[in-house]
DNA sequence: CTAATTGTAGACTTAATGTGTCTATAATAT
DNA sequence: ATATTATAGACACATTAAGTCTACAATTAG
């Protein structure tokens, strides 16, 4: 697990979309303006976000962005893992010694963290946010 | 929390400290050979731990380091930090909105994970490690 | 059909930082 | 004194995150 500027430009984008009335499309340009962050920048992370599947995109005018159905079993480990890939936070022993015992120890306190991060869903923080703000 | 190579070695460096026979001193060569890293590298590293106060240094022949009194008590989560300070993983939303649900949510997983790393201690690594290898 | 709008793709640049080297200096034992 | 060992800091290199720029593809409006 590693978190980035571009994870969290995709989280917020996440409840962004979250927030939007459904079957509505919106477009990188708002989703730039609310971040405060280029367009260019923000469409590389939104093509990810489609390629894993957890959002749809539509060109032309009246285009943009929506959330996939289903969306609402997305977990922030799921955004986090569609931008960053799986990657172990340690990992400079397997090499060595597959049987290192801090490597286990780091290892398993990072199952932890994922499992943590994999039952927060982005529908519940979304739901949150409605009576807050982002 | 940040995990690098040198946060690896430190770790290492205190089990070959912990397996070492108390009150004797073992030199930064030594250890950067059973590590397969340059002596100089190395010499960095050991001296943060020295200066975080887990490791006691003596010059000249015969010197080198050895662990500090009270050092059963150290765990994993107390190395990284003289490694690599206190750093969060996620800090992208503070200057934004200081009550970001995001930003909560991870900060609550990663809690966890310093609970379990700060519960993991090296002596209790060490014993194990008398049984199998490095 | 044409033009405007919007997303996709990839090369490229910049900045930050982890990793490591080199040299000089200070402290201690023989 | 001299050899040995730790400390300090400047320096260089490699990797990667962050962001820009340009060209191209897809879709809608008129």
């Amino acid at each position: 697990m590693k978190l980035t500027k571009a994870t969290n430009y995709a989280l917020h984008t996440m409840m962004f979309l979250a927030a939007n009335p459904p079957n509505a499309h919106i477009g990188v340009a708002k989703l730039a303006e609310q971040q405060d962050v280029s367009t260019t920048y923000l469409s590389k992370i939104l093509t990810k976000l489609v390629k894993s599947g957890m959002v749809e995109s539509v060109s032309g005018a009246n285009g943009g962005y929506k959330l996939k159905a289903g969306w609402e079993k997305l977990s922030i480990l799921d955004v986090i893992n569609a931008i960053e890939g799986l990657t172990p936070i340690f990992e400079y022993c397997h090499s060595h010694n597959p049987d290192c015992l801090i490597q286990k120890a780091i290892e398993s306190a990072e199952a932890k963290l994922l499992h943590e991060l994999n039952q927060t869903l982005i529908v519940d923080l979304a739901n949150k946010m409605k009576k807050t703000s982002i």
